[in-house]
DNA sequence: ATAAAGCATACCAAGTTGGTATTCTTTAAT
DNA sequence: ATTAAAGAATACCAACTTGGTATGCTTTAT
């Protein structure tokens, strides 16, 4: 069904949450709360943005998550890889070494480019645009100028 | 990892084996043999085709399978729904009834923004341009002036 | 009448995903 | 130094999806 997974989402939506105080340290807990998760599932959701380098972790009492760099400079593009790998709709696309039908396909040049200008867009969207419903326009106008990113926060 | 589903992919590979011939009936054994896929396998693929309305079968003897319309009017988007249903990116995307977090989401937008524009692209490549090393360009300025159709056959 | 072809259904193995539990390590506060 | 609060790491499991295969039925040109 050509969809993402729900950890990616969850990620997009936990890290849209700390966008909001990027100074403050959220707890597991309070996260788990405030986006209606499970605890264990918001700690695994956790544990995979901290391995992206996505957000800080504090250990220790006191603890907690903060964004480890300026929503501004978080893409989904950022997200869906930290959460499924490298961006690949077909596996000719992924590595060279293609798929079992290589010879008589011949394919990959198509896929490779929707699955470029895929990535070129989830790259131009960072953690503020989930909430702006002129996305897509501005989206739109990104592709043709090559426009810098599109900032998930400052609305 | 976001990728489309094989099933789909030997259907686009089936479709342009057909399109370099759209007038003659071409028998399931014969495609799986250009294609180099195995016959259960292109019977289940050719049965989705058919289901979807992209080709049309002849029964019987001197039976077989052209396309149903115009290689230049099948697009990607309508190979992809044909084998994994309406392209949403997220379940809020597809259906009106949300998530299970709905309230503390509202993400929907900008994945909607997202999706909309996969649509997009997904329409405006039907059958030849897979082969087509500029198709990235042509898709970018399509994306900009709300093109025609590109089309797949005539390269 | 017959054989060539598509149609329909059912089934199964394997991988992926989402979700949960348990235990260990770090560190601020006292 | 002790303690408790927090994150880190590992392992596990159930369920769904996917790809692949097999079998028998129906249509139709000759």
């Amino acid at each position: 069904m050509l969809k993402i997974g729900k950890l990616t989402d969850y990620g997009v939506l936990i890290l849209s949450t700390l966008a909001e105080q990027p100074a403050v340290l959220r707890q597991t807990e309070g996260l788990a709360e405030s986006t209606g998760l499970s605890l264990p599932t918001t700690r695994k959701v956790m544990k995979a943005l901290t391995d992206a380098g996505l957000v800080q972790a504090q250990r220790g009492a006191k603890g907690g998550y903060r964004l480890a760099r300026a929503a501004s400079m978080i893409s989904l593009r950022d997200v869906v890889e930290a959460f499924e790998g490298p961006i690949a709709l077909t596996e000719c696309t992924q590595d060279e070494h293609g798929c079992d039908i290589t010879e008589q396909c011949s394919l990959a040049d198509g896929w490779g480019g929707i699955n470029q200008l895929l990535m070129q867009m989830l790259a131009r969207v960072t953690l503020a645009d989930v909430k702006d419903p002129t996305i897509v326009d501005r989206l739109t106008q990104g592709l043709m100028m090559g426009s810098p990113r599109i900032s998930l926060v400052n609305l």
